[in-house]
DNA sequence: TACTAGCCTGACCAACTGGTCAGGTTCAAC
DNA sequence: GTTGAACCTGACCAGTTGGTCAGGCTAGTA
């Protein structure tokens, strides 16, 4: 007989889950000097996979265990980096709200309708076709009735809102867009943007299994931006 | 000492979870005729809990304990009807399905492209109003990629947006639209009009906490439509 | 009334979950 | 070199998960 302790399970331990195709943020931190380069790599390398596994299945769906094999990092070792599932969660979303909001800079600082406009819903476009993971993580909260970030909807969106919906109405009042309600036009953008990172799949399925090309998605930013702007009264 | 056997763990049995606040669906059955009959109440009362549940956490987040809750039913009953949590996801995705596309009827029947876009559109409209948990399960399951109902989008989804999409190119090549690209004005009422029922929750809180009321939401189908018909063109 | 096919469910299980912890390793400062 | 703070991780745990099953219950028929 063998001499193992009779309550020892032959389970196999949770570390043995790191996969062979994890990107090894171990040793690219010990590449780098110093600890806090450390901190810093295995960090990013973490919120990366969070915000992926996230994306992928949701809060509840996500498993730390997937979030750090994707990382290429124990278990135990995110669980070093940050206390709980909702900590990284947080971290997670907050990295999202910035990059999101700091893409409406056109609608502040250009006074032209037809101008800002049609940057913002650029930005917002390009915003979905490079970082689609986020508005994913976003939609994903939402839908199911953001129980984690229902503070920020209450505060810094309500409020954001209000201020560009001012301008729009301003536009309005002045003439120089048809009379539309501003909060249509900011759901119909947000929308319509953000169906082509959230509903990216379907796209992609839906043309022939291809993702769309650059060229192909140079031209649905324009058919976009021209559907809203002759939907606001506008010549594109 | 007492007499239970050794590896009789004294947790709590699953039926205990049966919830205080549930529609007692077994009543309901028992109270109508026949053996037929409790099967068609047991089957809807379930379905329809889980479509919510799905619709809250997605099919991973979901768990039978919950869905079993919601019917009033105890979950050994549950597996009774429906052997697995991924068969009776299916069964919630194959009547999804088939209302929406239900809801495309005015494309085929009218030819006048601003009837029949308007028609869809409060179709859609209407569709999310009444039945958001359908659309909000659909999300959820492209927005991971489908794993599940894959096959739906590759044949069924395929086939009807290559149809309708002709309908539309065939408006646009004979002058009656503007030259919109056909599956770039159908993603945008897709968005459009789902937005109101996956971003339901957010539109609630920037509305003051206030779903919007049936007044203001015929008022927004309207400004909807007109942006829309605008944008192709068209005088709403 | 007796029978039985279909309905119902408490108790149970193996697998998995988020999270912990003791004890080891590495690095920078002295 | 020595020190100690920061980093790392295999093994572990209590609670939860989807799913099973033996055995009881009930409606409809003969």
């Amino acid at each position: 007989m063998d001499t193992t302790r009779p309550q020892d399970a032959p389970n196999s331990p949770d570390s043995a889950d790191v996969g062979v195709e994890a990107p090894a943020a171990g040793a690219t931190a010990r590449r780098a000097r110093g600890k806090a380069a450390i901190r810093s790599v295995n960090e990013q390398a973490i919120l990366a996979a969070a915000e992926s596994v996230f994306a992928d299945y949701g809060f509840q769906g996500a498993t730390t265990r997937l979030i750090a094999q994707r990382a290429g990092v124990p278990k135990a070792n995110l669980h070093y980096y940050f206390p709980t599932k909702l900590a990284l969660y947080r971290r997670v979303v907050d990295r999202i709200f910035q990059v999101w909001l700091d893409a409406a800079d056109p609608l502040d600082t250009i006074d032209d309708p037809r101008t800002a406009l049609t940057r913002y819903i650029h930005a917002k476009m390009d915003l979905s076709r490079q970082y689609p993971l986020g508005s994913k993580v976003w939609a994903t909260e939402v839908m199911h009735r953001a129980p984690l970030i229902q503070d920020y909807l209450e505060t810094r969106l309500t409020e954001w809102t209000a201020d560009r919906a001012a301008v729009i109405d301003r536009w309005a009042r002045e003439g120089r867009i048809a009379p539309v309600a501003a909060h249509t036009l900011l759901y119909m953008i947000w929308a319509t943007t953000q169906h082509y990172a959230d509903f990216g799949h379907q796209i992609t399925t839906l043309n022939g299994g291809q993702e769309l090309s650059d060229a192909q998605f140079a031209r649905v930013k324009d058919e976009v931006t021209a559907i809203i702007l002759r939907g606001v009264g506008l010549v594109p």
